[in-house]
RNA sequence: GUCCCCAUCGUCUAGUCUGGUCGAGGACACCGCCCUUUCACGGCGGCGACAGGGGUUCAAAUCCCCUUGGGGACGCCA
């Protein structure tokens, strides 16, 4: 096999898709794990829509997920990396108006001077009839002389499109063919002298020497008149693997409108890229074994192209979740701490205020028991600030008994009396006063997570009380006897 | 409507090419139980699928055909 070389051509026209992280995702792979190109390039030949700053979206989203690219455009002033550029379609436009008058002087495309409105109503009167909509073709016998006549008139460019079977080579779909007469002349080049997609891709595949075409199946249509314009130009042809899309849980394609449909969003709620690198790619993709947790590298590794799915994936959140925790707990202490300072940070939390280690500590104690990142608020919240209120649920359940009141005391002794301050003696401590009270360790524990934490879940007692520090905790704890003197204590509960 | 693609538990899938080892395996979710100071994590168990119909064959989830269902494409968007 010749030297691979993929690309991801996405247009800046809006943010990063999930979809489109997908196929980056399999071109980059099949790039790695050959010693390949991969290339960015960035299709914006439809001025209209593309913008500068969503070429910044495309690099951001592309970075984020650790995907590298060898060649493609240069950002901020920089210049194109790689030979095959310029890696913007709006700087090849003499490129594709070269290649298009070659295809005019071969006779394997002709200049239509229909104007929109003709072919608007064109595709009108098609549409009333039940059939679809398709050029004449009206232009085509266009004699030189009438071409000659026409003037200055505005005219597109037209690819003629001869009788005949088209063949895809498609490496995951087998050989897909397609009747020419599914299609009808279309416009490469329009009046206003811009190529149009299907033009635009194929003298870039065809020059950059693209040896794999790997994106979503929507384009396999679009790929027999790619064939067509491929071998008019005379271009080597890639091999083309066109896997399916992703669809939302309906089973349509991830709609823009949808949350999560935005990359990015990803990062947002605190997922990290790794996680959803391993999602996307087990998507459409499955090992020949039964693991499920990947690393980037290890997916280099093990990627093939014959053991992608044929099939659409429906994108599962639970699943999502479940595979980012995994990664979570993959992630060394340090690493993850790194990573949930941004988190905390935004959440309000002074991180400055605490010493790197106690952030690490905060961080172990956490580790198990976050599905994301963000997570990690609800989790150590009360490390910065002390709890402005109490949960109610944890209120009436521990703080509303009778014996409520003597169990805090109790703690606040026992507290007392720990000397060294560290979690297997106040494990002992609560030890030997649920004995005292013949009673289970969580009669005390509960009643003290609420004054310490305001809530009813977090990490473990011990090892936060630990690190919150004896008298922050004897602190706490009086204030949350003067909470149940204030508010619970002419109404003890019915228990 | 036309063309193209697809079709195994609710979901992602293994198994299909090279029929028998599949009374269909794994994972997420869900439900129990265990561990346990909560929530998690972890462990154990349960629920749960070859879309339907015809063939071919001694034998079909696997091969062929039809039906049905789903998706995608039919732009001077990419």
């Amino acid at each position: 096999m010749n030297k691979v070389r993929t690309r991801m051509a996405p247009s800046p026209t809006g943010f990063f898709h999930i979809g489109n992280a997908k196929t980056a995702l399999y071109n980059w792979l099949l790039a790695r794990q050959t010693g390949g190109t991969f290339i960015l390039r960035l299709e914006d030949t439809d001025a209209e829509r593309s913008k500068v700053e969503y070429e910044q979206v495309v690099a951001e989203a592309l970075t984020w997920l650790g995907i590298t690219w060898d060649e493609g455009p240069g950002f901020g002033g920089n210049p194109d990396r790689g030979g095959y550029g310029p890696y913007r379609q709006s700087q090849r436009t003499e490129l594709y108006r070269n290649e298009a008058q070659r295809l005019i002087d071969e006779g394997a495309a002709y200049r239509c001077f229909c104007t929109k409105e003709d072919l608007d109503a064109e595709r009108q009167r098609a549409a009333g009839e039940g059939g679809h909509a398709r050029y004449s073709g009206k232009c085509r016998a266009l004699t030189p002389e009438e071409v000659a006549a026409k003037g200055n008139a505005l005219y597109s460019v037209r690819f003629k499109v001869e009788p005949g079977v088209t063949e895809i080579p498609d490496l995951l779909q087998g050989t897909v063919r397609v009747d020419n007469k599914e299609f009808d002349d279309f416009i490469i080049v329009k009046p206003n002298g811009d190529a149009v997609f299907h033009l635009a891709v194929v003298v870039d595949d065809g020059l950059m020497k693209i040896s794999h075409v790997i994106r979503g199946d929507d384009h396999l249509t679009n790929a027999a008149r790619h064939v067509m314009l491929f071998n008019a130009l005379g271009y080597d042809l890639p091999v083309f693997v066109h896997h399916p899309l992703v669809h939302d849980e309906h089973g349509k394609k991830y709609s823009k409108r949808l949350h999560g449909a935005n990359l990015l969003d990803w990062r947002e709620d605190g997922y990290l890229p790794e996680a959803i690198v391993n999602y996307l790619v087990l998507l459409g993709w499955a090992p020949s074994d039964d693991r499920e947790l990947f690393s980037p590298d290890e997916l280099i590794k093990e990627f093939s192209i014959d053991r992608m799915s044929l099939s659409a994936g429906k994108f599962d959140l639970k699943k999502v979740q479940w595979l980012n925790g995994q990664h979570i707990r993959r992630l060394s202490v340090e690493d993850l701490r790194d990573r949930l300072l941004p988190v905390m940070a935004k959440a309000g939390l002074d991180v400055g205020s605490k010493s790197p280690e106690c952030l690490t500590r905060m961080t172990a104690i956490c580790q198990e028991k976050i599905a994301t990142l963000n997570d990690i608020v609800g989790m150590v919240d009360f490390f910065f600030v002390a709890p402005a209120e109490y949960e109610e649920k944890g209120v009436k359940k521990q703080w509303k008994k009778e014996d409520s009141m003597d169990r805090m005391q109790a703690i606040r002794d026992a507290m007392e009396g720990v000397g060294e301050w560290t979690v297997d003696a106040l494990h002992a401590a609560y030890q030997a006063l649920a004995e005292k009270a013949e009673c289970g360790l969580g009669k005390f524990i509960h009643p003290t997570r609420l004054a310490l934490t305001g809530k009813g879940v977090g990490p473990g007692l011990f090892e936060l009380a630990q690190l919150l520090g004896k008298e922050t905790c004897i602190e706490r704890i009086d204030k949350g006897i003067e909470y149940i003197k204030a508010q619970c204590g002419e109404a003890p509960g019915e228990a």
